[in-house]
DNA sequence: TTAGAAATGAGAATTATTCCTAAACGGAGG
DNA sequence: CCTCCGTTTAGGAATAATTCTCATTTCTAA
């Protein structure tokens, strides 16, 4: 493993929400100034192909790379604009039951609201 | 409604299977050859936006579009490389009800084995 | 220590899509 | 039918995200 996976590796894991390639671009150019974009994206897909990160596809933009490797759904709200985690288990076997199908991955993107703008907008709703 | 939107509309009404933009522009050409790539793209984004037709995008090319409104979800097979549509009603309410949030739209991109390549890596497994 | 393999840096190339602008179209009112 | 005016188009340039190319550098293991 290479000084430059090495690092686009720890920039992920220490960082809570879900990064771009040229975010994490920016942040380790500032550990390792001769960092190369494409050495990012090249290390980013073999570690999605490694299982070791995540992508997440979105119609809004570049793709993001998330830690969390159990298994989660993506929420973009419509209220605050974040990008949210979902945990919703056991959708996996759910839908292998129902369509006949084998499931070997899967991504839900929702838009929507996510539970705060959720709880805020009934309260409106209510007044 | 122009003749373009009108052509690009026709297009996606009489095709069975999931087109995507390029696809369309060459359809359309045939039929009027000077239309501009330019104008398929807006007017499929107009057509998305009022909701006459779904796109669907996915994670190894470019966006398709889907004359199919009933919501339903998508598989792209291991076994057979195929685009295939599956509907597995009511996940709009279970999400609400399981995540406390609201669900405006939502998008699930399957990767995994058809039914038909499902049955028969099951019968291979037996033997 | 050195040959061969693997990965990098820099930037060109590609792909998908949107943006820009002058020209063409279309339909409401005369 | 004209003509005006807002809308849409064709054509191509521009942009954004990502991948590719290749000479150079860095590892690895004998």
């Amino acid at each position: 493993m290479t000084r430059q996976r090495q690092l686009i590796y720890k920039i992920i894991m220490n960082t809570e929400g879900h990064l771009s390639a040229d975010e994490i671009f920016g942040y380790a150019k500032a550990e390792m100034p001769s960092i190369a974009l494409g050495t990012v994206y090249r290390n980013l897909r073999l570690m999605v192909e490694d299982k070791e990160i995540r992508q997440i596809i979105t119609d809004y933009g570049p793709d993001r790379y998330d830690r969390n490797m159990i298994p989660h759904e993506h929420l973009h709200c419509d209220g605050c604009g974040k990008l949210v985690d979902i945990t919703f288990g056991g959708l996996k076997e759910l839908l292998e039951n129902k369509g006949e199908i084998a499931v070997n991955d899967y991504q839900l993107n929702i838009r929507g609201l996510c539970p705060a703008c959720n709880t805020k907008q009934k309260k409106i709703r209510v007044q």
